[in-house]
RNA sequence: GGAGAGGUGGCCGAGUGGUUUAAGGCGAUGGUCUUGAAAACCAUUGUACGGUUCUCCGUACCGCAGGUUCGAAUCCUGUCCUCUCCGCCA
């Protein structure tokens, strides 16, 4: 979520920035955001007015029943003059009366009951104002509140300014690519030939986009994922484990909710969901808590299965494993200074490619242009791995500054060192890595012309095997 | 799944309709004292929004959402969560 006093203070900026996304449906909704901004603060200011006085006085009321000093009689005379006082509207004297502090005639024709009766009428009429006005803000604001969610985060300055992802700009690649003597099959292939992929019982257990491993397969994702963890504990993240079925205003915290709802599975009746990606758990993990500068950066890293409709690209990447409903991914994550987040961007996407490297896989960078940064991301940097099997780049990792933009919706705030002020943190999150495009790149790489698959040096130690073959 | 108990500030915990401030304690911060520390004593102590502006003022928040009332932490309804016991279970 922006900031809305960015959009109020700056409306004319944010529809620029907006812009940059090509997000015409956003775009379309700032005016009518400043406008209920402005509605609220002045239906809040004038009822919250009205409400002060009202509480002032039904404490006065209070004050003067329960008062030990006055005796009935008084009493009554009082309640009677501070009713008369509220009939023409004066606040003032109708409190100094029911206080005490303003003096009152004695009129023993006064029963306390009838005098205070007509008080509690009058009262009254006061209080029917006050609750349609904070109706109406409770109106305005959640439907101001139904806007601010479907604004996408904006560009950060320093990326570059296109409309789709062709212009994506991509550093060039490291590793090396190698050549082949013969022509190197997909995995689609080389997985069943091999034994490790089966996709009929996949899709005989849970339908199409559904796989499973076995063997030698299973055992390379496992070792990838905990050859994964240890590369980013080695850089200080913390290892945690965390549901994978989380309440539905985490989604909303992680800013899923309420753009891509209908991406993720929720369970029937309830209000869980199966999570999309670690990402959503890990952002919500210090939600509604008030960290200290000290404790910062927090980094985390975390094993999770991800599950994903992938409705939006039916028909797209069918075969295979390159685009299922499940799959495995680690999620590194950080919570920093609003001051460091740029840097750890670069460092965090640092570990990512390192990781690649250290598959001996050929990879590259991709700076995402403005119109495909996707809904929270400020600046974001894709990995992709070559895969010479399908001809193509896959991209393995995805790794985002998205400042306070989840930091304000899951309200994760700190202090600043030596100031009591709180201020949102940023969140950045990169994967590091997904496996089953991770697998792709190493059958596909790493394939010989008999279809077995070399394993890359620094898994062999957890996977206790040089080569993998059909048996 | 069944039964019961409970959700109050950073933490513990009192509070069954008002008498302007959620008691008290712990912790934290600042100060006094001290060579220093401890102890003791004194003071301060949340979040958000709004109005004013650099200082205050106001409103809201006692799990959450409604309701009753002139007035709700307190009464009513719903809901979520936690704990205990039973059942089931890797």
């Amino acid at each position: 979520m922006l900031d809305i006093a960015l959009i109020r203070e700056k409306p004319d900026w944010v529809k620029e920035q907006i812009g940059k996304l090509y997000d015409e449906a956003a775009l379309a909704r700032i005016d009518k955001i400043v406008e209920l901004d402005g509605q609220r603060r002045e239906i809040r200011t004038r009822t919250e007015t009205a409400q002060a006085a009202r509480n002032s006085l039904n404490r006065s009321m209070g004050k003067l029943r329960g008062n030990k000093e006055m005796d009935d009689g008084e009493k009554a005379a009082r309640a009677h003059a501070a009713a008369n006082a509220l009939q023409h509207q004066d606040f003032d004297r109708a409190r100094a009366l029911m206080d005490g502090s303003a003096p009152v005639k004695r009129d023993d024709s006064l029963q306390p009951r009838p005098a205070f009766d007509d008080l509690i009428a009058a009262l009254k009429q006061i209080g029917s104002k006050i609750d349609d006005g904070f109706a109406r803000a409770k109106e305005i604001e959640s439907e101001l509140e139904d806007n601010m969610l479907w604004i996408p985060n904006l560009p950060h300055h320093s990326v570059p300014v296109f409309e789709s992802e062709e212009s994506n700009k991509a550093h060039p690649p490291r590793g090396k690519f190698r050549e082949f003597e013969f022509e190197p099959k997909p995995h689609w292939e080389l997985g069943p030939a091999l034994g490790i992929i089966d996709f009929e019982r996949g899709v005989k257990l849970a339908g199409s986009r559904f796989f499973v491993l076995k063997g030698w397969g299973a055992r390379l994702q496992r070792a990838l994922i905990s050859f994964f963890l240890d590369s980013a504990r080695a850089k200080g993240f913390d290892e945690v484990y965390v549901p994978y079925l989380v309440y539905g205003d985490m989604l909303y915290g992680a800013a899923q909710f309420p753009k891509f709802q209908d991406t993720v599975y929720q369970l029937e009746g309830e209000d869980r969901f199966l999570v999309p990606t670690a990402e959503v758990a890990i952002t919500n993990l210090h939600r509604d808590e008030i960290l200290e500068e000290a404790d910062l950066p927090l980094s985390y890293v975390a094993h999770s299965p991800c599950f994903r409709s992938e409705k939006a690209s039916a028909g797209r990447d069918v075969r295979g494993i390159k685009r299922v409903h499940q799959f495995e991914k680690v999620e590194m994550f950080k919570f920093t200074t609003p001051e460091t987040s740029y840097d750890v961007l670069e460092t965090m996407t640092g570990y990512a490619e390192d990781i690649c490297a250290g598959l001996e896989i050929p990879f590259r960078r991709l700076e995402i242009v403005s119109g495909d940064l996707g809904f929270s991301a400020t600046k974001k940097y894709d990995i992709e791995m070559w895969s010479p099997g399908c001809g193509e780049w896959l991209e393995v990792s995805s790794c985002s500054n998205t400042e306070a933009f989840q930091a304000r919706r899951a309200r994760v705030r700190y202090y600043p060192a030596g100031s009591r002020k709180t201020q949102f943190v940023h969140t950045l999150n990169g994967s590091g890595l997904a496996t089953p495009r991770v697998m792709i790149a190493i059958m596909e790489n790493n394939q010989r012309a008999d279809g077995s698959v070399v394993i890359p040096q620094v898994l062999r130690p957890y996977l206790g095997a040089d080569v993998i073959s059909a048996s």
